[in-house]
DNA sequence: CGATTCACG
DNA sequence: ACGTACGTGAATCGG
């Protein structure tokens, strides 16, 4: 039989510092946890062994005063943030029915070289699994150990058989503790004897042997005599070492390899742990299902579900649906061939097919229309598919998607499945069908069906959490009106000069290649330039180039290191040069050249749900980020264009940050320059570096442009300084000197922090919100970094709030005004029209005006728009 | 699949 | 003493 048996305290460690910052829904930190999970899942799938246990250390209750002070002077306290876990740990263990051990004084090393020990009786295979060296003495021809280290995020494994071990140390395993005796452990406490260190006491390990007989014949032993004399010295320190370093093999504990034979995880207890910890990545590696006991989720039964035949039925059908308050509905998108749907409160689910279907297409029309109210999943989306099919639609009053969304704006996604499961402790795609009647149906039946039931579930608790939470105004007002606006545009698309684009990345191509070429000559090899690790070996190591400033996995090549080396070498604008047109290459020229439609248009697709400020973001393509920048970003917009007898129509707002800054904070000073309709940034110059407006130079206004972000981001003196190019305790003096001058701001930063921590959520002027857990986080980067989201996110919050009013209300004018321009595109401040020429001037006031009345505030808003043949010349 | 880099607001 | 700005998405490399 093969057993494992891991060191508990050991690989939680080596997690701990190797995974980076995890939380569970309540904020506790799980990294820890989650690293040693997945450690423990490689180890078995590596080694699929018959039994398995793990044991960890626990001190003896009381120390005697000098060896308690030993023990903190040498061995930092566990962090609390790696404390909080250890109990966490110890549920999921229990919970996989792993067994673990812990002997008041005695530590997981003893404890595993017992079990080695008793292994070894018993003619067992054992593996030990430990970050800790020390336990190489263990190593046998039954024992083997498996050594765990992290190195930059990644773990590696090295086992060490007896073979192995003496390959690399030159002696055999058990005389690791005399290497010990001899050199000492400063982790471990091990004084060992003073003025030996690794390389003298291996040499006399490999040399000699055992400490005792080196001390036996140390007269006769061809050794050196400083070394003779520090070992004499050090005899009795050596022999106290020996014992601290040897592992106690004898441990009294009832231990049989039997009782760790590798069991079914609790699958109910398991499930409840990760969920909590959000470790969804193991609930579907471990194939745990939801626990079908468990009270919540016994109260949902499967649904029944009724497929609709009959044209009568149908009739009847629409009646009721039509009466209802809200139907939850799920179509097939692909081909428009099935729907589902399921009155609220009630426990049928129908489901209507073109194949089995008497007037299919009529229900279906009908249900889709005006006249049933709906509730739906990613409504947007399937707005604009129906409207792209051709198919009319209306009547959606509910997104259970978006509702999660602006409940809980952080979750990583927002499948049905995952907040049916999580809302509602019902698992659409569960295998709850004892009675076989659901496998009767078609899979696409069977899941629309059961997502239609979800829907209709979550519609009910999702309400009342949005009601509790306050968000039902922003929800019906500016979410849900919104998908219709989002799903147009869409549909719309930008058009894309397509020759041009080609005749891009033509030219790019062979600018490309020339700079190849110069860089390779410079470099005297050629390389993958696109490779930092690469490129990094050349600039640093072949070309000597000055210490690069930043290293994490390597040397650090990014753009800000790239100019401080500017003046070093040539090759490095060549670099510069290059990297910039490469980007330009592969992301927008080939990457958009590949999303164009056959409409020539691109149809970028609009998050709703992805950002945790209440942002929009863009997908497949990204047309958020299109360069606009540098130079060469211009030439790019001017490839996208309005169709022959139309113009594009952009407007953006001034300033709306700093602007909802001097609103929220009351700011007396910034609402009176904004009210003025002075240059903020001079403004903040003149308040920063209490000059005159007439003394501004251009370095002035910089500097303060990058103060007045800073404030919006939750400035630290250390990145305004690396910002500005200024010492940390230059920026200090600007932030000092905004902040005495900007009052408001100051309290601002001061309340927002402190109400944020009080409630544990920060939120917008139309109250969308996001939890902060991190404040509550022991670790300072973690705390921090919560206090600069609860400064930033109400101000890029209700920007991107007023931005989607605004959205809504233009797309209203344009209707009413029966003119024929649509929204093409937004970019978090900027909204793009596409219209026939002559409606360029009325277009351009609608913009305006919509924008700037989107929201009624202390300050002005002001927007500017402008009218073009292309984006550039939007701008 | 994570890390790195860089495009945007 | 810490390690350094908020919010995104895409391409690429390399384990």
């Amino acid at each position: 039989m093969k057993l494992m048996a891991i060191d508990g305290n050991s690989i939680i460690n080596r997690a701990f510092y190797g995974i980076r910052h995890l939380s569970a829904s309540d904020g506790t930190p799980t990294n820890a946890v989650y690293g040693f999970i997945a450690i423990l899942q490689r180890l078995i799938a590596a080694e699929s062994p018959d039994a398995l246990c793990v044991a960890f250390d626990l001190p003896a209750p009381t120390f005697r005063h000098e060896m308690y002070d030993d023990y903190k002077a040498t061995r930092k306290g566990m962090p609390d943030e790696l404390a909080v876990q250890m109990p966490i740990l110890k549920d999921v263990l229990d919970a996989m029915n792993i067994p673990r051990f812990e002997l008041a004084g005695w530590e997981a090393d003893d404890l595993l070289g017992t079990i080695a020990k008793i292994c070894e009786s018993s003619s067992d295979e054992c593996i030990i699994v430990t970050g800790d060296k020390d336990s190489l003495q263990l190593v046998t021809d039954t024992t083997r150990v498996k050594h765990i280290k992290t190195k930059g995020g990644q773990t590696e494994t090295n086992d060490y058989t007896p073979a192995v071990f003496v390959e690399e140390y030159g002696f055999e395993p058990i005389k690791i503790i005399d290497l010990k005796a001899l050199m000492g452990d400063s982790s471990d406490n091990i004084p060992g004897v003073p003025g030996v260190g690794e390389k003298t006491a291996m040499e006399l390990i490999q040399k000699f042997g055992y400490i005792t007989d080196i001390y036996d014949k140390l007269d006769g032993l061809d050794i050196k005599d400083t070394i003779k004399t520090k070992l004499t010295a050090g005899h009795e320190s050596a022999t106290l070492s020996y014992e601290l370093a040897k592992i106690n093999t004898a441990v009294p504990f009832d231990f049989s390899p039997q009782e760790s034979i590798c069991k079914q995880p609790d699958n109910d207890r398991l499930y409840e742990i990760f969920k909590h910890l959000r470790f969804a990545s193991f609930i579907e590696k471990m194939r745990l299902r939801p626990p079908s006991l468990n009270v919540a989720t016994s109260e949902i039964a499967a649904p029944e579900i009724i497929n609709v035949t009959s044209a009568d039925k149908c009739k009847e059908l629409i009646v009721a649906t039509k009466a209802a308050d809200c139907v939850a509905i799920s179509l097939d998108t692909q081909v428009f061939d099935c729907i589902a749907l399921s009155i609220i409160g009630q426990s049928q689910v129908y489901v209507l097919r073109r194949q089995e279907t008497e007037s299919f297409d009529k229900f279906f029309a009908e249900i889709l229309s005006a006249n049933v109210a709906k509730a739906g999943h990613d409504i947007k989306d399937i707005i604009r598919i129906c409207i792209k099919s051709g198919i009319n639609t209306a009547g959606w009053v509910f997104d259970t998607a978006l509702a999660a969304y602006l409940i809980s704006p952080t979750d990583s996604n927002y499948d049905i499945a995952r907040i049916s499961d999580y809302y509602c402790g019902y698992n659409p795609s569960s295998d709850a069908d004892e009675g076989g009647q659901l496998s009767m149906l078609t899979d696409a039946g069977k899941d629309i069906a059961e997502e239609a039931f979800a829907i209709g579930h979550l519609k009910e608790t999702l309400d009342k959490k949005l009601t509790e939470l306050n968000l039902n105004k922003l929800y019906n007002d500016i979410e849900m009106p919104l998908c219709s606006v989002l799903a147009g545009m869409e549909i719309a698309g930008f058009l894309v000069d397509k020759d041009a684009l080609l005749r891009f990345g033509a030219d790019l191509t062979e600018s490309i290649s020339a700079l190849e070429a110069q860089i390779y000559e410079l470099a005297h090899e050629p390389f993958n330039i696109n490779s930092p690790k690469q490129l990094g070996v050349i600039l640093f190591e072949k070309l000597m180039l000055p210490a690069p400033k930043k290293t994490k996995t390597g040397y650090s090549t990014n753009i800000e290191v790239l100019d401080s080396l500017v003046l070093e070498h040539p090759i490095i604008n060549l670099i510069k040069d290059y990297r910039e047109l490469a980007k330009l290459k592969s992301t927008y020229a080939e990457g958009l050249l590949r999303v164009i439609g056959t409409d020539g248009r691109i149809h970028t697709h609009f998050q709703m749900t992805v950002t945790a400020t209440g942002r929009l973001s863009s997908t497949e393509p990204n047309l958020q980020n299109i360069p606009v920048r540098k130079q060469i970003g211009g030439e790019l917009r001017k490839m996208f264009v309005a169709a022959k007898g139309n113009v594009l129509v952009g407007a953006d707002y001034s300033q709306i940050e700093l602007r909802l800054l001097a609103h929220i904070a009351r700011d007396p000073v910034m609402l009176e320059a904004f009210e003025k309709g002075e240059d903020i940034h001079t403004v903040t110059a003149s308040q920063v570096f209490g000059i005159p407006v007439d003394e501004m130079t251009p370095t002035h206004r910089f500097r303060a442009k990058a103060v007045n972000f800073g404030i919006v981001y939750g400035i630290s003196p250390f990145s305004l300084a690396n910002d500005v190019g200024v010492s940390p305790k230059e920026a200090k003096i600007y932030i000092d000197n905004y902040l005495a001058n900007y009052s408001g701001v100051r309290k601002y930063m001061h309340d927002v922090v402190e109400n944020a921590s009080k409630f544990g959520y920060v939120s917008t002027l139309y109250g969308r919100r996001r939890s902060l857990p991190e404040l509550k986080s022991s670790n300072f980067n973690t705390r921090s970094f919560g206090e600069r989201v609860a400064l930033n996110m109400p101000i890029q919050g209700t920007a991107a709030d007023i931005m989607k009013i605004a959205m809504i209300n233009v797309s209203r004018r344009l209707e009413t005004e029966g003119l024929e321009a649509t929204l093409i595109l937004q970019v978090h401040d900027e909204l793009i029209a596409e219209c026939p020429e002559g409606e360029a001037e009325i277009v351009s006031k609608i913009l305006c005006e919509e924008m700037e009345n989107a929201a009624d505030l202390s300050v002005p808003l002001v927007a500017e728009a402008r009218a073009g043949k292309s984006w550039f010349e939007t701008k």
